[in-house]
DNA sequence: CTTGTTCTGGAGAGATCACTACAGAAGAGG
DNA sequence: CCTCTTCTGTAGTGATCTCTCCAGAACAAG
């Protein structure tokens, strides 16, 4: 059957992932060494590599941890009716979640692999995809508010969602260079305002 | 006296030097070693280290031929009347210089140490303080325009500030990313038409 | 020419990289 | 008990990291 036999594993695969995640988050997958990895989650080469794989594995699971863990916002502000609405929803949470008191600053997806070694290019690819696949959410929203004329026609559908992305880009850099959650949340409601003045003009 | 004496270099320093700041652009300090160096400027380890030091201090060079050749935008913001001429000077040059055609697309500054080893980190602390002094230096506009009434006062100057950095430091990810200079350029207008029509309201 | 100085490539030091071979340990099933 | 399976640490693989040693080459000065 699916009997789980043989000798049980010696630590919690679950919590070696949250401490993984925290050196990824923290530094990057490049500069982040396997010797990190089994220094703070207490175990040897072997046992982690018996558990994850290999170090791209682990990081992809933690990707995905972080996603589902961290990451719900996205289709969050994904099933906002406007948008005015997606943009808010995305950028008060980011700015949430990229200064969380128990965990590194910043945002994993962002700048988990801004710098990489070109033998990482399909990881950075991969975070680069689920960057962008936040700007086209953007982009649709607004292009549909524009065709149902609930948003002014006077910038493009792309301007709007690169000034939304760039904000929460910018600001995921910003936490991780020591930005307080209240300086991202002024910025973000700064911006917020703005947008309701330029509509209501 | 200061006359040069002994074997002459045979290359071109400058030249090496703008080689070597294409590499650190386009990817990073850590993650640029030292063999990829030698390799695009053409010499063995020993001239590079003899013409430059080590590694660090050739970083240290590029980082400041890129600020002379790059970054004088940002000291034109600095003399900008107020806040807002300076983020439109910032934002729109930077724009610019982060979609050179011939050069890597992105941000030295910004992205130069995105991803460090705990060894870089005096690395990454400089060009951090860069992006700071660039924050303040909005802040200081921001606070000045306020206390002379030509800016309103509903928004904190470090709301101001860091909504002009994460446009600026967003718009280098983006630049990273893929998007071309007309995608920011209309994300940078329409900040721009925003703090505008939220002025004259 | 000789002497002094600097640059050159090659060869390699010492450390660290991701990763693995191996033998024994620790459980389940019989 | 014994067998089977999986996990464990140790020890070490080849590759790569930054950086250096060294002998010779290439110039200026005398």
């Amino acid at each position: 059957m699916a009997q789980r036999t043989g000798r049980p594993r010696g630590f919690d695969r679950g919590l070696a992932l949250d401490r993984a995640m925290d050196l990824f988050w923290g530094r990057g997958y490049d500069v982040v060494g396997v010797k990190d990895l089994t220094a703070a989650l207490g175990v040897s080469d072997s046992s982690l590599y018996a558990a994850f794989g290999n170090k791209a594995a682990l990081f992809a699971e933690v990707v995905d941890e972080y996603s589902r863990r961290y990451g719900g916002y996205v289709d969050e502000a994904a099933s906002a009716p406007t948008a005015r609405h997606a943009a808010a929803i995305l950028l008060r949470n980011a700015a949430q979640q990229q200064t969380l008191p128990d965990r590194p600053h910043g945002c994993l997806i962002v700048n988990g692999a801004t710098n990489h070694l070109p033998a990482s290019a399909p990881i950075a690819v991969d975070l680069r995809r689920r960057r962008d696949s936040v700007t086209a959410m953007i982009e649709a929203k607004a292009t549909a508010d524009i065709a149902a004329r609930a948003m002014s026609e006077g910038s493009p559908p792309r301007a709007h969602a690169l000034h939304v992305s760039a904000l929460w880009e910018g600001n995921a850099q910003l936490a991780r260079d020591g930005a307080s959650r209240a300086d991202l949340l002024g910025a973000v409601d700064l911006a917020m305002q703005r947008w309701d003045s330029a509509e209501l003009s």
